[in-house]
DNA sequence: CTCTGAATCGGAGGGTCCTCCGGTAGAGTG
DNA sequence: CACTCTACCGGAGGACCCTCCGATTCAGAG
């Protein structure tokens, strides 16, 4: 990561962000009902001015608390690239996606941060998103099973916004159709549809 | 499931009612910023209990208010398709939908309720949603123009997810790529397509 | 008109979110 | 080691959401 932070953070305060950080990714985890961030701050050990300090919003703190794990669901693109076809590889990225968002129910706030963070340079897994659906359409244009006039930002906002519209276990299947949907979309008038 | 309302409302709560709908109706049009709840049951001169005893959610206030233009989206179906193919009818018709959403900020809300109300009969406007989005389906299909392999339930469930993943001004252009990807999945294998 | 049961009213109250600012503790300097 | 200045800590507080239940009002029967 480059450094925003010209200033190293001081020595309490990074403690207490890791602290922070731990009892999110715990509590975001573990947990059935709501999470409240007074909790979370209890559970860490400071007060709740320090958590918004660090964290300005909820999801700002579900972001960081996630970023490894959406790290690791981008990494897996060149996988998938290598033992699928490039749109069948966007479908199953897709899903993989919409699966991981189903089972950790809270890291959909953090999706629609990273999404409604348009170009704010603060979120970090933005980039690393829009790296691998670039990759997905690009492999896909260079096959000719997808079209190439498809901005990644948008193929992003569309996952974005199947994952809030069908997010929940209850319609697994009805995000999967949308997914069809958009794959589809992806495929019109591709030179090789 | 079938408990029907044979029930009159009481002559104080029919007038109390509309009073919140009427104060629920200015203030989400004139607004800019927050609405609170406390605020509208205030200038509908009745207590907080009472407006949620009519509308136990804020989503259901919304939508109860924000009914009668829904309503007038769906009926201007038969006239775009008496102008238009069917697959730009379809177009078309989202398009104004986003549109509409992207001024009344406020009615995203009532959107999203329509939509999580699943299967519940208390939402009457998302039976005039599907029944518009099959009018357009069906035009499609029989001119060959749009696939016949789509629920309704499905392109509603899309445009949810668009206008949630754009719907603010800001994002107007990027609503509409989406609404392009979007129909070009429904022309996806088309037959005429 | 009076009575009575049932439905409605309405605000107090518990919980969460987020802000603000006085007090405090870290880190560099002599 | 002492000192200072800066950045950080943390909880009180205001706003809002929603629930719960005693008080109140309606409407039909006698």
């Amino acid at each position: 990561m480059s450094e925003t932070r010209v200033r190293p953070l001081r020595a309490d305060a990074q403690r207490n962000r890791e602290q922070l950080l731990a009892a999110a990714v715990r509590a975001f985890a573990s947990d059935e009902g709501d999470v409240t961030l007074d909790a979370i701050a209890r559970t860490a050990g400071v007060g709740i001015g320090t958590l918004y300090r660090h964290f300005p919003t909820r999801e700002a703190l579900a972001e960081a608390a996630y970023r490894q794990e959406l790290a690791r669901l981008c990494d897996a693109v060149p996988e998938l690239l290598a033992s699928l076809p490039p749109d069948e590889a966007m479908r199953a990225w897709l899903d993989r996606f919409i699966d991981y968002l189903a089972t950790k129910r809270h890291m959909a706030a953090a999706l629609r941060a990273v999404i409604a963070s348009g170009g704010n340079p603060f979120a970090e897994s933005r980039d690393r998103l829009i790296g691998a659906i670039t990759a997905l359409l690009d492999a896909g244009a260079a096959a000719g099973s997808l079209r190439a006039d498809v901005e990644p930002n948008d193929v992003l906002a569309a996952l974005s916004g199947v994952s809030l519209a069908a997010g929940d276990q209850a319609q697994r299947d009805q995000a999967g159709r949308l997914l069809d949907l958009l794959v589809d979309g992806l495929r019109y008038r591709a030179p090789a549809g």
